[in-house]
DNA sequence: AAGTGGTCTAGACCACCGA
DNA sequence: CGGTGGTCTAGACCACTTT
């Protein structure tokens, strides 16, 4: 083929979209399908570059857009993967409190509570959800360093984790997301705020009544743009910090 | 040229680096001599390759590298800029302190006191300076919303902002670094924690004494990776939050 | 040696902008 | 209209990994 323009691509107006878009879109709509589980190798550039009838340099900008935004690992020589939610991944991606003198570490979590129950006005409207929707909460404390750091309660659409409470709940919950229920968590957004501990909060993370705790708020979004958590931690931070990178 | 590889490119050890690399660390190193001005347009592509000897797709690779990193803009049919630090940019990269109900917006400053001095331990740590360097101090308050948001300290290499006394102190510190003294600030890493509101703080914040607020520190690097400032804010989150894009 | 991603080139054409 | 960046292709060769 050497005339560029026999496709989609010469359309004078209006819905254009470049070909790598299109090929990016196609391969993101199969991942979210599970068509390629997390972790597992997509077929070659010049695989696919046969299979959808592209130049492989075609291919190439639409993986290398979507290793961009996390969801493909590349590795040389092996080949290109789908993402995966492992402890080091969340921890850096997504877990940004730090011990103030050390490294970056995974917490530990203990659990004081698992419910379903009807979602609340704020739930219905934080989540997107239809009126009577189910939500599941999970409320735990996690400990790092050696200490207990923050309180977190979660709450996520029942609809979306069919049989959840049956099963244990990990540390690691989004890797649970990925494996078990194909849902892979591409984005959050975090709004934070100082706040000043309550009676019960001080007592589960060992600080005096009304010490100033961080308060994150979160929104994690799946690969489609679905909310699919919604969190609320009350962090320490005598002893960690939370750490964010402006660029 | 029909061989690719006469060139650096086919070293076989030891210090192989792309050639777009190459490219883009001798177009950074040109902005940060100030060959071209913040806002300017640098030459189109084929006129660098041209000057290079290189081909223009090993032009765009860097200039795309760049642009990812917030160091140009470009615009089609227009040409490629360097980056200015108008208010708009700092405003959404650099500024996450949001109103809770309403859009971002630029804060504006009152000024509390500048002064000169010899950096203290911590100063010449964070700033990486040499025992007896000199730094400038801010300290101003600066509103939001039409109500104080935050009081910050600012500390700043002397040897870098000379006559840095005899002017104003603009809003929007970041674009006077940028137009008057060729600073471009890059990247920032920002620590957060949630601290408790002494007597003086409380004052000028207009908030309880013991009120919850949440300190952040930055450290802001110019393109070069050089240390250019540090500061540490005070902010009231009853009526503002932090926001932080995890991705 | 074979297969994968990574780099580099050359050239054609499209989309957008300003004169 | 001419100039700029944006898209797409095709092909050669390099670097890395596994067999």
């Amino acid at each position: 083929m050497t005339d560029t323009t026999s496709r989609d691509t010469d359309q004078t107006r209006p819905g254009f979209r470049p070909l790598y878009a299109q090929v990016r879109e196609l391969l993101v709509a199969r991942i979210a399908r599970g068509e390629w589980a997390p972790g597992e190798a997509l077929p070659s550039e010049g695989q696919i570059a046969a299979d959808l009838d592209v130049s492989q340099g075609t291919v190439r900008k639409a993986l290398d857009a979507m290793t961009a935004d996390r969801l493909l690992v590349r590795r040389q020589g092996r080949g290109t993967f789908v993402a995966s939610h492992d402890e080091n991944r969340v921890l850096f991606q997504f877990f940004k409190l730090t011990p103030d003198g050390g490294a970056r570490e995974f917490p530990t979590s203990r659990l004081l509570k698992v419910e379903t129950g009807r979602a609340t006005a704020d739930e219905r409207t934080v989540l997107e959800l239809r009126p009577n929707a189910r939500v599941i909460r999970i409320e735990r404390v996690r400990d790092l360093a050696g200490g207990p750091a923050l309180i977190e309660t979660i709450s996520l659409p029942a609809a979306l984790f069919p049989g959840f409470e049956k099963g244990e709940v990990p540390n690691n919950l989004y890797g649970l997301f990925a494996t078990r229920y194909g849902v892979s968590i591409a984005v959050a957004s975090e709004t934070l705020k100082a706040v000043s501990a309550d009676a019960k909060v001080a007592t589960d993370l060992g600080v005096p009544n009304g010490s100033p705790l961080l308060m994150i708020e979160r929104v994690a979004r799946s690969i489609d743009g679905t909310a699919v958590e919604w969190r609320r931690s009350l962090c320490r931070t005598d002893r960690f910090h939370y750490v964010s990178e402006l660029r």
